[in-house]
DNA sequence: CTATATTATCGTATAACTACGATATACGAC
DNA sequence: GTCGTATATCGTAGTTATACGATAATATAG
């Protein structure tokens, strides 16, 4: 039989599933943060970073470009990467639809909501 | 050599990769929107609304329970499903903390793009 | 041009995911 | 008890993910 009926699904959630499934290795997460913090960042700098061989850091980065939550340019020999702020807009409007559908469900507690602070 | 790394990571990038590997398929993401809404609900009503077999909406119920982002419970025959608000908090303040860093991080979009790799 | 450094890609082995049908289990009705 | 319904679990086939080493591609240094 077949092996994936993903695309029998709603829009919206066949973008959240793809966006949480580059989410949803501690490499990705790591490198996410670090490019974060350093704003821009050397592929060089994290493969010494992550306990991973370099071409599976590289597979990482491919993977997390993929669905455009980093962007890539090549400076010289290297190549620099940074967050894609337009695409994590759009995995935060997404999660908030998501908790947002969570808080209205139930009577219960309060939920946070992901609130976007960029910029 | 080994297959997974995973494990050697950050105790938060491991937890949040976890629950972001649990909302990485739509069917999932469709169900947790379902249980929201409804606020508790029967598998079979699941079964009915999904294009899956029986047997594989009980497998994405049996993910989401491992992450415990819901719970059931057997009423006679059937189970009900609920979402588990303890951990869809503890999900939505890993996810606030990754776009705490992403907003931290720099704000001024590019740098200097000299040209696009290519084979 | 040659050598070195950096990154991407290829090939490949193994593990995990997705999906189904078949079967087992547990309950309610009778 | 037996029958039917509702779920879970097992077995499995095909697909995708993870990881590495080896290699290719590109840029810089000499």
């Amino acid at each position: 039989m077949a092996y994936t009926k993903a695309q029998l699904f709603e829009r919206e959630d066949i973008d959240l599933a793809a966006l949480a499934k580059a989410l949803s290795h501690p490499a990705r997460i790591a490198i996410l943060k670090k490019l974060a913090r350093d704003n821009v960042c050397i592929c060089g700098e994290l493969v010494t970073d992550l306990p991973l061989a370099q071409s599976t850091v590289s597979q990482h980065l491919s993977e997390l470009k993929k669905v455009r939550l980093i962007k890539g340019d090549i400076d010289g020999a290297k190549s620099c990467y940074c967050i894609d702020r337009t695409s994590v807009k759009r995995l935060a409007r997404l999660l908030e639809n998501l908790f947002e559908e969570f808080a209205e469900g139930c009577s219960t507690p309060p939920l946070i909501t992901i609130k976007e602070k960029q910029k």
